[in-house]
DNA sequence: CAGAGAATAGAACGATCGTGCTTTTCTGTC
DNA sequence: GACAGAAAAGCACGATCGTTCTATTCTCTG
């Protein structure tokens, strides 16, 4: 639990602005909105960070932490190898269908709106994404290294393709609204899984 | 050639508001930059669309058209069926890569914008991207049709996996910058449709 | 080449933006 | 339970936002 009564209020009022974040945007997501979201007045919530930017810094690492909560810790329970590149897909998308963030995955969303945007911000989006795509082609290396993974393809690739797959769900549904993108998503992830499986050399 | 001076201008606005964008955003881009950006006054762009959002639509409209010029008639070229997927993936790609815009494809930049807004620009935006995802699947039936790709995949499905690749690799260079993701992005739909040829029955 | 109408510019509006400064209210410690 | 310091609120600022109204300049036709 939190010591003082700032650092809970702190807490407080970055949940909603990842959660607003997604739905309006990180950049134009003014501080008298999150203020009154948050049930704060402008100057007491400014307070807190000392300038936007602090704050749009302090949101980006509040939503890489639950990130790491709902993602990544879970899939780091399944055993290493193809397991575990399962479970790292399947709760990526698991995260997006159960709306973690009402507008999506928080970082397909900024990662678009701060593309174009240098500045520290956008360092720290990019910083984070990076560390995603690397976690997942670890575990694609481990699950070539067992031997149950085709290691003819680079993990880079297969990394790519699997993201690709999870982020596309994301955003049709996030377009569409049709629930039935996450199966179609998991579908593609498991049917590339499968085909990489290595022929059956006994 | 357009007829009046007000359509040629007209034009020309609709060009900087489109790859401005991509890179600052369209619901951020203000009417004061855009004129500035265009050389023009603030009132007097205005007069052109008469409110802001009549802009916006214009805005997508006219990023719709150049998306056409640029990836569904060329790619209309290529022979019915699997080389006219090909072709759509390809232009795709390519059409990222070429940087049309400089923010990248205009409808993934907007589409994740607009996602969460209801309104007439989220819908034309989604109209979009659901006219795209329709004629990429229906290239794929059409390829079915021929027998040149196998037929027990849903027709969707394929085209989202195709599609997803094709974003895939439009997101991952705007985040990083790194050229090879194009060629990464051709690899995995080139696999993906070989992988799908039937089974030479002769 | 004149005159009508389109195209552009100028100035101003109320609202909201991020941010500073001052004041009030609350929290945790002795 | 008083008191120091943290936390929150109030208020004001210059800037910019979308938009309106009016005035000026340009373009094309007769």
């Amino acid at each position: 639990m939190l010591k003082t009564k700032g650092e809970r209020t702190r807490e407080t009022i970055l949940d909603t602005a990842a959660a607003l974040a997604t739905q309006e945007g990180l950049a134009p997501l003014s501080i008298g909105r999150l203020a009154e979201a948050s049930g704060m007045s402008k100057s007491g919530l400014f307070a807190h960070f000392g300038s936007k930017e602090e704050l749009q810094l302090a949101t980006v690492d509040h939503a890489a932490a639950m990130f790491v909560v709902e993602v990544i810790s879970p899939a780091r329970e399944a055993p290493r190898g193809l397991p575990r590149v399962w479970a790292l897909c399947d709760h990526m998308i698991d995260y997006a269908e159960r709306q973690v963030f009402p507008g999506g995955c928080f970082f397909a969303a900024t990662s678009f709106e701060f593309n174009n945007r240098p500045g520290p911000v956008r360092d720290r989006i990019a910083e984070m994404i990076a560390s995603w795509l690397s976690y997942l082609e670890h575990a694609v290396e481990q699950a070539q290294e067992a031997g149950e993974i085709d290691a003819s393809l680079g993990a880079r690739e297969i990394a790519f393709e699997l993201d690709s797959f999870a982020q596309g769900c994301n955003a049709k549904f996030q377009l569409f609204r049709d629930a039935r993108v996450f199966d179609e998503g998991r579908r593609a992830v498991r049917d590339r899984i499968e085909s990489l499986r290595p022929p059956l050399a006994a």
